[in-house]
RNA sequence: UCCGACUUAGCUCAGUCGGUAGAGCAGGCGGCUGUUAACCGCCGGGUCGCUGGUUCAAGUCCAGCAGUCGGAGCCA
């Protein structure tokens, strides 16, 4: 007897006639007087569940299989045959099914045959990869991150783990969570009457990571095409449908490269990772598809696949924006940061599909940033989406030592914590650039979701760490 | 954090002018059928988010709190 996943007898990688077992939970269940009941079995390896037919003359039919609700665990075994009904091409014709373990209390098992709203399903997470949409929003995640690691690997990349527990205060904005071994009521203090972090397990103040890339620069000016794919963390008190307190990142640096071979390596990486969705997960996609009707989920990625992306300059977009007789309610000024109505604009309105807009002012981006020659602008890109904004921010990195210092003296930044990061510009300094993607962002936008806490399967917002 | 909306059965929701609670789905029982989130009938199922207030009377009006959602800021 040969245990095989629903994927794959579904596909009939498996003749019609072959004895097989499949495992998996229950769905629904269909009982027929014509002395057979119908199980509908998923195992999570496929967007289809399986039909099990159970004769009435199985021997634990009355006793076990009339019992079966949604929820439950089954192996069955039997014959893949022709399916008599319509809506599927096989189905197993059950000799056997064994009952791993029934539902108790069936009237309140959270997830019933019927469509949850996905603020429901938030609620009982540990039960939602059962559903329809999250077992298609593991999947297509799943598939997406194979990718990513498919695709850098082909081109040459390495993937480097940078540390998730920094003591570096210096990994650019946002709030950190403090990692500390202290006595949060009683903590050791300093004769000033502060915290003696010195007592603390590293010897000093550390926080989880925000960002791997200063880190990963390292890498990238040694062994020259790196990436990053690890958890990062923000304490941010942002109550959005975009943001998360734990989320995934992905971030490539390479070196002996520009703004535009940065711009190119982002194009074509998003390329690759859309088009293995497609390719391997067409059945979920399909399904997004038909459950979110207000986004058109398939076209948004082939269009993306197929279409070369807009690349506009920063002071090209506020010209559009400023020649435009739409109203914004932040008024549009060369020199603002773009606001979400403005990106939103550029993406849904003007161009209707994703935009790299390139070359940004030099005070409103980060401090490591190229200083373009006009001395006004940085070398940055963010590449923005219809629905989501911002999916990529990137740069060209400053490899100049003195501009580099001029730069961090502009933004008021101590040096001292800076200095192994100012040694690449005195060490063989090259030009090089980098970009990070919100992995959760990229999963929002392939399956057309809406909020990105069902882009993860615990996710972590202010208030919110259940599970 | 700011602005707005929402919170009623296991789930999705309705509930009129303030007069003590309804439907569909799910569950149980029965019927029917190679069924397709099947269908038909019957039955069980409620601390109306919490606390306080107004009132003869509050799911309904008022206040505070909590949670959720939408928008904004911050960002990926």
């Amino acid at each position: 007897m040969t245990v095989v996943r629903i994927a794959d007898a579904l596909a009939e990688k498996f003749a019609v006639g072959s004895k097989i077992t499949v495992r998996g939970w229950v769905r629904t269940r269909r009982d027929s007087k014509a002395g057979l009941s119908f199980i509908n079995v998923s195992d999570g390896s496929c967007f289809s569940p399986i039909q099990v037919v159970a004769a009435s003359t199985l021997s634990n039919y009355e006793s076990e299989v009339l019992r079966l609700t949604a929820g439950a665990s089954v192996i069955a075994t039997g014959t893949l045959v022709a399916s008599q009904g319509k809506g599927q091409k096989v189905e197993l014709q059950a000799d056997t099914v064994e009952v791993t373990g029934f539902v108790d209390d069936p009237e309140t098992y959270p997830l019933q045959p019927k469509e949850h709203t996905l603020e429901y399903l938030r609620e009982v997470a540990h039960l939602r990869p059962r559903s329809n949409t999250f077992g298609a929003v593991s999947r297509v995640r799943h598939c997406l991150a194979q990718a990513v690691h498919r695709y850098f690997h082909e081109q040459g990349f390495l993937w480097v783990n940078t540390p998730i527990i920094t003591a570096s205060d210096c990994e650019g904005a946002g709030q950190m969570f403090r990692v500390s071994t202290l006595d949060a009521v009683n903590p050791p203090k300093t004769e000033a009457g502060g915290v003696d972090f010195s007592k603390d397990f590293f010897g000093k103040e550390a926080w989880l990571t925000v960002s791997g890339q200063l880190a990963v620069e390292a890498y990238c000016l040694a062994l020259s095409k790196v990436y990053t794919f690890g958890p990062t963390f923000r304490a941010e008190n942002s109550n959005t449908a975009r943001h998360l307190a734990e989320f995934w990142m992905i971030e490539p640096e390479i070196a002996f490269a520009s703004l535009k071979d940065d711009a190119d390596l982002a194009e074509g990486f998003l390329k690759y990772v859309l088009k293995a969705a497609l390719d391997e997960r067409l059945d979920d996609l399909t399904f997004f598809a038909s459950r979110n009707k207000s986004v058109p989920v398939l076209e948004r990625v082939q269009q993306c696949i197929e279409q070369p992306f807009h690349r506009v300059d920063y002071t090209d977009a506020i010209k559009i924006l400023k020649g435009t007789k739409k109203k914004f309610e932040f008024a549009v000024e060369w020199g603002i940061d773009l606001q979400t109505e403005h990106e939103r604009f550029l993406t849904e309105e003007h161009f209707k599909a994703p935009v790299v807009v390139m070359n940004y002012p030099e005070q409103i981006k980060a401090f490591y940033m190229r200083m373009n020659d006009d001395e006004k602008t940085v070398a940055a890109m963010d590449i923005l989406a219809p629905g989501i904004g911002e999916i990529v921010g990137g740069s060209q990195r400053e490899e100049r030592v003195e501009m580099l210092d001029k730069r961090m003296a502009k933004f008021g930044l101590d040096p001292k914590p800076y200095s192994w990061y100012r040694d690449f510009r005195r060490y063989g300094t090259v030009p090089h650039a980098g970009f990070g993607l919100g992995f959760e962002r990229l999963v929002v936008y392939v399956c057309g979701l809406d909020n990105i806490r069902d882009a993860i399967p615990y996710p972590r917002t202010p208030g919110n760490a259940a599970f």
